[in-house]
RNA sequence: CGGGGAGUAGCUCAGCCCGGCAGAGUGCCUGCUUUGGGAGCAGGAUGUCGCAGGUUCGAAUCCUGUCUCCCCGACCA
């Protein structure tokens, strides 16, 4: 493609409305641009990296078996009241009537889709499994889109669906799908780690999120500095520490903390560390009380809790409602004694006290005394709670979010490190949940009907670009690798002259017709302008055509990544450019 | 939805407090000069000052309403 032919709005200052690098470099490269909020368009070369991600992402599916297909994105309610999602779903959900009133919602997942798909065609065990998937815009009408291409409203999605008659087969489907999303993320430059994740309200049993690591990214990881555990700070977990302390054995005692509320103060007044507090938080999970125990440094996981209850959505208690729950003001609660108090008070209100693992460890904790201005210290889990120090006790549950440096899970030495990454995919084991209530079935070979398990797996292909720019660029612009580069190579002239214009030209057919991609910038531009904008635009290769070059007999070069220039021989210039990009 | 901020030239933004010809830089067009890392000179085009209403002789500026966008939070396969 010729520069001067292309539309390529390059921008020396990015849009004032663009926070992360990503958006930044894709608006000043003149690749997207954006249409309303979390709506982008793409530009020529925007676009072009965009189906570049696409097709490797093709390619891998089609190696490990999965079939393409094409699903609508306008999808008619009933599908959707089928699966009961219709009523679920929040206003992330964009409904939308036709002329004649019958509804319809715009698709930010195709589980329903695929299920009518499937029901409608396989009716026998000698179909499965299958693996059907589709690379197609989604629409979610987020809350608050941001970050550009990174949490857009409409974006682009590969989403995979298989199907299976036992949930063995299914394991081995998920495990296929975890090694093809390793070598797509892979051939996309990306540095990914898999982590465990919450299954969230998709609901199945085990689930895995790829994460590109940026410190950008929305998600917080855990992983440990020493085996490969890594997981979702939603999911992650910690060893309970076995402190060696022995209790003290002193009875509880009472002590005055006037107008002392948090665990700063407590601990501050009577000089000890907030770990040795138990902190006792009151939530409301739909309709229903949950108070919290855990040790006064930590915090709780609204997501772990949710899992925990079932519950749609939880909030902490107002003063109000602790007040009239337990009678205790807002700062001085603690697990003794406390559910004697709640029935005693009020024995109408639905509620449930847990402990959680990170109280397993601890001796001689200070915690409120259920009465205003006063904590009990000398607590003892095992003696005091009648709970055992020990985590496997049913008495613990895991709700607490962990911590830089808590011993890691899964192996004695190692301390989880806690860093940010943008999820880029996501796997899940489904098994019938969105099957049943849709009626999907099939005949086994005994002739009775059944249900398919199934898996899904989703790719954000759109955010998978943004991620390749938060991970690759400098101070200049983008550095594509060359497997999501819009063009191979970034061929210049440095000057207007008929003979560098021809040179440039014959060479541009040469690479062409060798089978490079290349953006020519034939424009007539001075070389300051011409290197800022490939820099910007951050092919992988920029070939220079210019007098003093050829003077020599010699094109000029720079690589992308590393700045390394160099000459090479006009006779030798493709044996020369194969060898550069190999490693690009 | 709560809190904060912004909407003026393609882009970045000034002007608003204190009402009085619509601005700068950059980009764009023309010409000349220049040409190895965002050149110089000269000339030129470009605005529903987000929208609607109000106050006023007069509104980008003051008032009311409204829409859009951004940030923080809540929220989120």
């Amino acid at each position: 493609m010729k520069f001067s032919k292309a539309l390529i709005p390059t921008l020396r200052e990015a849009p004032g409305d663009a926070e992360v690098v990503s958006h930044q470099l894709l608006v000043r490269s003149g690749m997207i641009r954006k249409v309303a909020a979390g709506i982008y368009e793409f530009l020529p070369l925007g676009i072009r990296s965009l189906h570049k991600v696409a097709q490797i992402v093709r390619e891998e599916m089609d190696k490990a078996g999965g079939q393409e297909v094409f699903m609508p994105n306008l999808i008619p309610a009933d599908l959707w009241l089928e699966s009961g999602r219709w009523q679920k779903y929040g206003p992330e959900l964009l409904r939308i009537k036709d002329r004649h009133d019958r509804e319809y919602c715009f698709g930010p997942t195709h589980e329903e889709v695929v299920c009518d798909m499937v029901k409608q065609t396989v009716h026998s065990y000698k179909s499965l499994p299958l693996n059907l998937y589709q690379i197609q815009t989604k629409f979610r009408d987020e809350i608050r889109p941001r970050f550009g291409l990174m949490r857009g409203r409409e974006f682009m999605m590969k989403d995979a669906y298989s199907f299976h008659t036992d949930l063995e087969d299914l394991d081995h489907e998920y495990k296929n799908m975890y090694k093809t999303y390793e070598s797509i993320f892979k051939r996309c430059g990306l540095e990914c780690r898999a982590v465990d994740a919450d299954t969230g309200s998709i609901g199945g049993s085990s689930s895995h999120e790829f994460m590109v690591l940026a410190s950008t990214g929305e998600d917080v990881i855990a992983s440990c500095n020493v085996c490969s555990y890594a997981a979702n700070l939603e999911k992650a977990f910690f060893a309970i520490k076995q402190t060696g302390e022995k209790p003290i054995q002193e009875d509880p005692q009472e002590v005055h903390t006037p107008e002392l509320k948090t665990i700063e103060e407590v601990s501050g007044f009577l000089k000890i560390k907030p770990q040795q507090m138990i902190k006792t938080l009151v939530y409301v999970a739909d309709d229903n009380f949950v108070i919290v125990c855990l040790v006064g440094d930590r915090d709780v996981s609204e997501a772990k809790l949710k899992a925990l209850t079932g519950a749609a959505e939880v909030r902490l208690a107002l003063d109000e409602e602790i007040m009239g729950l337990t009678g205790v003001p807002t700062g001085f609660l603690g697990p003794v004694g406390l559910i004697d108090l709640i029935k005693s008070k009020n024995s109408e209100a639905t509620y449930r006290l847990c402990f959680d693992r990170s109280l397993a460890s601890l001796f001689d904790g200070v915690t409120g005394a259920n009465k205003a201005d006063y904590h009990t210290k000398n607590i003892n889990i095992e003696r005091d709670l009648k709970l055992k120090n020990d985590a496997q006790h049913d008495g613990f549950v895991d709700l607490s979010v962990v911590m830089a440096d808590d011993p890691c899970p899964h192996c004695a030495q190692g301390k989880l490190v806690l860093m940010r990454g943008i999820e880029v995919g996501h796997i899940f084991k489904l098994g019938d949940v969105y099957a049943k209530p849709m009626k999907v079935h099939y005949l086994d070979k005994d002739g009775r009907e059944k249900a398919p398990v199934m898996g899904c797996y989703g790719i954000g292909v759109s955010r998978t670009l943004a991620a390749s720019i938060e991970q690759n660029h400098d101070d200049k612009g983008i550095i594509w690798p060359r497997a999501l580069a819009p063009y191979d190579i970034h061929l210049m002239n440095f000057d207007m002259s008929d003979e560098t214009i021809k040179t440039a030209a014959e060479l541009y057919q040469l690479l062409i017709e060798s089978g490079f991609s290349v953006l020519w910038d034939d424009r007539d531009e001075r070389v300051g302008v011409k290197f800022n904008d490939a820099d910007l635009i951050g092919n992988p290769l920029q070939v220079m055509v210019g007098k003093k070059g050829l003077a020599r007999g010699c094109y000029e070069y720079k690589i992308r990544k590393d700045g390394t220039k160099g000459d090479f021989s006009c006779a030798s210039v493709i044996g020369e450019v194969t060898k550069l990009l190999e490693n690009l």
